[in-house]
DNA sequence: AATGAATGAGCCTTCATTCAT
DNA sequence: GATGAATGAAGGCTCATTCAT
């Protein structure tokens, strides 16, 4: 890609009856500057709401310039959101493979790394992002599985594994396990994106990640029977 | 015609061969059906791209008969947001009041009943939709915020106060544990709405339910000192 | 009506292959209210931007009903306006031929039965109206063409030239004198629909008329040299 | 392209066979030429019925184009109307202020000056758009009267004074006066707007611009008296 | 490469017209 | 006959996209 990739635009131009790929990398030259105000305006109004007159605004360039890095609307909502969740995909899930220590340590930090990166402002406007054009954009929506939530959960679902086997806490269904881990988090940060101008307790969001691993690490111990006070009543 | 033109809706439920009637004169029911046709597209398609064409098509009118009962999209949005709300409104918080059980009880009961209100379909479009036109609509959101979730938050505040003071539970933030509780579940119900279709492990929404009440329930039980294992690591 | 007239709106009804009188009268059972209300719209807003939903309000029936009587809104409007004119129509044009006193009196006498029935309000419209839609109904505008303004160009022409023969006024260009005569007061008729209450001087309309007699009686008399005092500079 | 494109507008005079360029740019030249179309389009429809796809064809643009000048038909109506009124306002009120020569000579300059401008097409169509549009846009009325209908009579009575005051036509009442210089003019512009093309006499303007002062001066000199043959009858 | 004037397809909205009641 | 709920074609307006500069 270093090499010969002729800036033009149009498809055909590289190998002739080849599909062009859907997530065709673009010249280093792309401003981020575009990426990241696309991604703003998207996250905030959503794709069908954004105008490109405001993402070129918030770029500091003009409507015609954004033509110039994407053929369309289409193409730079879907760069913007690919962008996004590169960060998510690079967190060290090889680091897990070769640990040694506590695997409850390993969970805490698992948690707090994968935690930092979607605390990000920007990751939790992905987050709703994806869930909101879904419907609207079924394979980015495939993509940010794919990429994203398969891997995290495989993730977690390794560590959860590993301090089971070492009876560090309980037998647990590893698949609510992982949601249970992540879930919270997940809606805070949407959360904060849409509705925390009107909220008058906005979240403080590193005492409620501290809180919610504590009330797991709790809950998930193995020296308590689990619900020996209520049961289910249905 | 003038004989035995049944009421019905179905158009084929009349003789055929008869010439069905191009429209049936049903000013009552009529809002109804376009409100439920109008939250149906809201929430897959967002505001902006909804296109009251498919509104009207959900709905089995033509779109001028949408301005009959509102008077323009966004009227439309509104009215359909509302009326969505309404039964989260209606939640049962004064039988709260005067409860004399276990606070335990009572929590789980109120969990349980408010999960049946929000794991409805349309409750988790209705939240995905808040989250989603909350930049665009911030009326909305405060309206929602306002009558649905500080009444849900002041719901649980005060069955955890009653836990708490009973000893049931140790000590907790309010804040914090309140939507402990909710966040999980709103972030199933919103990501069913749009991620379902792509995941290969769908969620078992009852078995989450159980999963996460127990969960908090061994997690806030008295009689064990938190944070044992592992600390804050910052 | 009574007899047999058919209510059927199918213009074929009528005798096969013969062509649809374009001026067609309806039964004597027509609303006059609804052709009142329609000419009063008509005139206030143009045809374009009457609504037939105004004019039936107005005529206090239901939208539908007018359908009863005029089969589409074109109708209407040129049934509104054929029946304003047809008073017009209808002035003393015979009564001129046998006349046999003054010619100045027989001119004064025309232009005051001319001006009353200009002078209604509804006149006024109608004038409005038709210069209004001239453009947009060119056959309405040859109908009130041929039928009023044709007739009544020749009525004034006749009794001028009566005066000019019997030496009462100067000889002067036919087509001009005549609308010397009739155009101030179509100006002002017109003028009193549209822009009256804007007027900060409202016009007294039977003192202009006389004074405008009058001006015209002192300018045409034969005992006066013209145009002495100042000619043509161009 | 960049050897000889000319500038000019022409779409055929470039080289034949050539494309011709999908448009051109002219931030400058476009207003006016929208606004001419604008114009012309309203005086023949009226505003309702007129279609901005019309203006848009006549003004050689886009529909779109229409919206980067005006922010919607009714300010397109307003600013069609305004720029229009502007050639009447400039009149040369202020030369009559210092004039010393004959005040009927000066009546018959102010008189062919401003018959020169209401005789310009536009002027009439104008005239007819503000009588046609009063009561749809008051402000426009309003804004008509003000600066033009006030002005001009104002212009036309402070001669009259003094002619009257010189001695050279008799007293009259002022108010009168002025409309029947004007009236008959301005009814001439504007049925030339809608009728002429269906008049098989149409009308001479200068003749008529001619006959009709002359008719004024004849009518209004001081040695005669007023109303000797017939009187009122009423 | 960058700009922004110009374009036109598409959608919201109105309202003349129809037709079940 | 009369009504007015329902219809859908038509037109105002927006905004993604193009292209002359």
């Amino acid at each position: 890609m270093t090499e010969n990739t002729p800036l033009t635009e149009s498809p055909d131009s590289s190998a002739a009856g080849k599909t062009t790929p859907r997530w065709q990398r673009r010249p280093d030259a792309r401003p981020e500057e575009i990426l990241r105000a696309a991604m703003q305006t998207f996250v905030e109004r959503g794709f069908a709401a954004t105008k490109l007159e405001e993402v070129a605004a918030r770029a500091g360039v003009s409507k015609g310039t954004l033509y110039l890095y994407f053929s369309n609307k289409e193409e730079l909502f879907r760069s913007a959101v690919q962008e996004s969740i590169l960060p998510h995909i690079q967190s060290g899930e090889q680091r897990i493979a070769g640990f040694q220590g506590s695997p409850l340590v390993l969970l805490r930090e698992a948690y707090e790394r994968w935690a930092a990166v979607v605390t990000d402002p920007l990751m939790g406007g992905l987050c709703k992002l994806v869930v909101t054009e879904a419907a609207n954009f079924p394979e980015v929506a495939v993509f940010y599985f794919e990429q994203v939530i398969k891997r995290t959960r495989a993730l977690f679902a390794s560590i959860l594994q590993r301090c089971m086997a070492a009876g560090e806490i309980r037998d647990l269904p590893i698949d609510l396990a992982v949601r249970e881990i992540t879930a919270p988090i997940l809606f805070a940060v949407m959360w904060r994106q849409s509705m925390s101008q009107h909220d008058d307790k906005p979240l403080d969001v590193p005492a409620y990640l501290d809180f919610h691993f504590n009330t797991l690490l709790q809950g998930w111990r193995t020296d308590i029977k689990p619900d020996s006070h209520t049961g289910p009543q249905k």
